[in-house]
RNA sequence: CGCGGAGUGGAGCAGCCUGGUAGCUCGUCGGGCUCAUAACCCGAAGGUCGUUGGUUCAAAUCCAGCCUCCGCAACCA
């Protein structure tokens, strides 16, 4: 019987264009799934896209196109990306093709017979004039947290899946299967932020729009993210469908590779749902660390260069791949920058790998026109890197195996660091000038080149393309060329061995850097344009007229306890009274540069309480790509109504 | 006292679980070599391991407190 092996990535909703973070998990898959393919094993490594939902809703009938449209070009732009990255995934799944469709009705009936899935009523305690539904530990004194009212018990139909009921089971189950959440840190992170408070039935149901699977035996309700998109991992296995072969095979799933920020839907739903199901969940679930980009926001800072096409484009697929599976452990965040990029490509891949490759191949044509002749002596230094050769597979099978990428990586380049060394220890080009060294000079040539070919070999899950032409330089043959050939000296023939231009050309950091904040900055400001340009549907003068906006002059300000984003500003608005306002904007005013300023308020708002301030109004501010702005009309009184 | 992560030579990180000469990459300086993409190889300088106290013969490593930074959650009226 053949061995399985089944990743996945998580799917992407296509409201908008990827960014280098979404590269990042699925360069990572690939990189896995091509490892476990060359090991033999019968790999299927899914992707795809989660295209329900209000957002894309919306999105489309901003743009006057369907919502099918609307993903449809996304989607196409999305396989282009992997395309492009050289990702080879063996199934991608969308959420709207018909077999998914299918199956998560089935899947949704399934649970609802069950009894896993009932028709609730939002039990909740509505508060009319909020027109918002509270759950009773989101009551502040047992009355709207919004407006302080009473609230009273109403009933909306929707459906809700019992994931209370599995809370003990799950905590059983992270307990006796120890590899299921990874890294470690984050399972503690589950139990004590989400299961220990107490798990709630999830809503998983949806009225407020129509764009998504219909609940087939209830017209009106939609099925919500939690089941269409989850559901996904089996879906595309064919399960529920006539041919679910691949779903027998496959599943459970050895890998669902997510980020952190969803590492919570991984663990508790998606695996609650599976017990409800009665089917096996999957054997790991590893939340990678995100890749924080310099200053944080990316539009913000210089340079900061995120569209994984343009950094393809300027310096090939592979050197993008390579960086971001060696600069970051897996498990931790780390920011990308593209001083680091750069630095790591020139270091890494120019100066060690890219030079190695030349100046070895430059040799063997040189002394030898390209054909290592077979008469070889071994020289004194062979024994200490064939060693290392030899031993390096294994562990880079160990790391990778851990989803260390990093490490493997690591691991690798230690063997093409010793193989340049061995070029300084053996001085070729002393034993070229003397016609007794010969032998010995095709000894060293053929050390090198069988050296380069076991890290072409070992290199080929993370950068194929690069591993191809490096093994096509030296002239391996197909058989030297599998990963089982890399733990074995001496398999290359050592001819046809040719030169080529660089694989990786130095760049000039400082000139690059110049250049990419050129090229970048006209994009970003279009970019911002046309976002900021959408404006609101009309409104009548009547309706302007009941917003009361009035000027008040600041008079005391303090930070929020408890709160990062708010401000509580004590405002005279010219009734003598003070009102007292809690704003956000604590990240971008201290309270001293607000005391004395005059401000807009909207008078009339319906007062909040915000973590435990009590807000009347709210004071006018604009977005800008600097941060929030607060609107300061000097020179006129407090009180003075704008109309 | 919401949850979690982190503070180690100029920069980025490993080491901490299982105490005992502080390691790696980049950068800097000096040397070597010339096959190669001004690349490669060798050597050197540079660290009170956030802070205070405790345990110990011995602490970056274990314990307690404190400070700072960063995510998540909760509020951005």
């Amino acid at each position: 019987m053949s061995k399985n092996f089944y990743i996945t990535t998580p799917i992407y909703y296509p409201s908008g264009k990827l960014h280098i973070g979404h590269s990042y998990t699925t360069v990572a898959a690939d990189t896995s799934a091509r490892y476990k393919r060359m090991q033999g094993y019968d790999v299927m490594f899914l992707t795809g896209t989660d295209e329900h939902g209000q957002k894309i809703e919306d999105k489309a009938k901003e743009k006057g196109v369907t919502p099918k449209e609307y993903v449809d070009e996304i989607v196409a732009g999305i396989k282009e990306l992997w395309s492009l990255l050289n990702i080879s995934y063996d199934k991608f799944i969308r959420t709207t093709d018909d077999y998914h469709v299918d199956a998560v009705k089935k899947i949704f009936k399934k649970l609802y017979e069950s009894g896993d899935i009932y028709k609730g009523k939002y039990e909740g305690l509505y508060c009319t004039p909020c027109e918002s539904f509270w759950t009773e530990s989101q009551l502040v004194d047992g009355k709207c947290p919004d407006c302080g009212r009473e609230v009273k018990p109403a009933s909306e139909e929707a459906y809700f899946f019992k994931l209370s009921k599995y809370a003990d089971r799950l905590v059983e189950y992270y307990e006796a299967h120890p590899e299921f959440i990874q890294p470690v840190s984050r399972k503690n992170e589950m139990i004590n932020n989400f299961i220990k408070p107490g798990l709630e039935d999830l809503c998983v149901s949806r009225t407020s729009f129509t764009w998504g699977v219909p609940v087939d035996f209830d017209p009106g309700h939609i099925v919500y993210v939690w089941v269409d998109a989850l559901s996904n991992y089996i879906t595309a296995m064919g399960y529920g469908s006539e041919d679910d072969s691949n779903y027998q095979k496959f599943w459970p799933a050895d890998i669902h590779l997510v980020g952190k920020e969803i590492v919570r839907f991984h663990t508790i739903i998606w695996p609650a749902m599976l017990m409800a199901l009665d089917l096996p969940l999957p054997k790991k679930v590893y939340g990678h660390g995100w890749l924080l980009l310099e200053g944080g926001k990316m539009s913000k800072s210089k340079g900061n260069v995120v569209a994984p096409e343009v950094l393809c484009e300027r310096y090939g697929v592979d050197a993008i791949r390579y960086y971001l599976l060696r600069e970051i452990p897996f498990g931790s965040d780390g920011v990308f920058t593209n001083e680091a990029l750069i630095n790591r490509i020139n270091s890494d891949l120019a100066n060690d790998l890219g030079n190695l490759v030349a100046r070895s191949t430059a040799m063997v044509n040189k002394y030898f026109g390209g054909s290592i002749p077979k008469e070889r002596t071994a020289t004194e230094f062979d024994d200490t890197i064939i060693q290392l050769a030899e031993g390096t597979k294994q562990k880079v099978e160990q790391y990778l195996d851990n989803l260390e990428y990093s490490s493997a990586l690591t691991e690798l380049f230690k063997l093409v660091s010793r193989t340049n060394k061995y070029i300084d220890e053996t001085a070729p080009w002393t034993l070229a000038k003397n016609e007794a060294d010969k032998d010995k000079l095709a000894d060293v040539m053929y050390v090198l080149i069988e050296a380069i070919r076991i890290i072409a070999v070992l290199l080929s899950p993370f950068m194929p393309a690069t591993s191809e032409a490096i093994l096509k330089q030296i002239g391996a043959c197909e058989h030297c060329s599998k990963w089982e050939s890399a733990a074995k000296w001496g398999l290359i023939s050592g001819e046809n061995v040719t030169t080529a231009a660089p694989l990786f050309p130095r760049i000039d950091l400082e000139k690059e850097l110049a250049e990419l904040e050129a090229a970048n900055k006209p994009a970003e400001a279009l970019q911002e344009k046309a976002e900021n340009i959408a404006f609101l549907d009309e409104i009548s003068i009547d309706e302007f007229a009941k917003v009361d906006l009035r000027v008040a002059k600041i008079k005391a300000c303090e930070p929020v306890k408890k709160a990062k984003k708010l401000l509580k500003l004590t405002l005279d608005d010219g009734s003598g009274k003070d009102r007292i306002v809690a704003s956000g904007i604590a990240q971008y005013y201290t309270p001293d540069q607000l005391i004395g300023k005059n401000i807009i308020v909207v008078a009339n708002l319906k007062p909040a309480v915000l973590c435990g301030v009590e807000s009347c109004g709210m004071i006018l501010a604009a977005d800008t790509a600097d941060g929030v702005k607060v609107i300061f009309p000097e020179g006129i009184p407090a009180g003075a109504k704008i109309r």
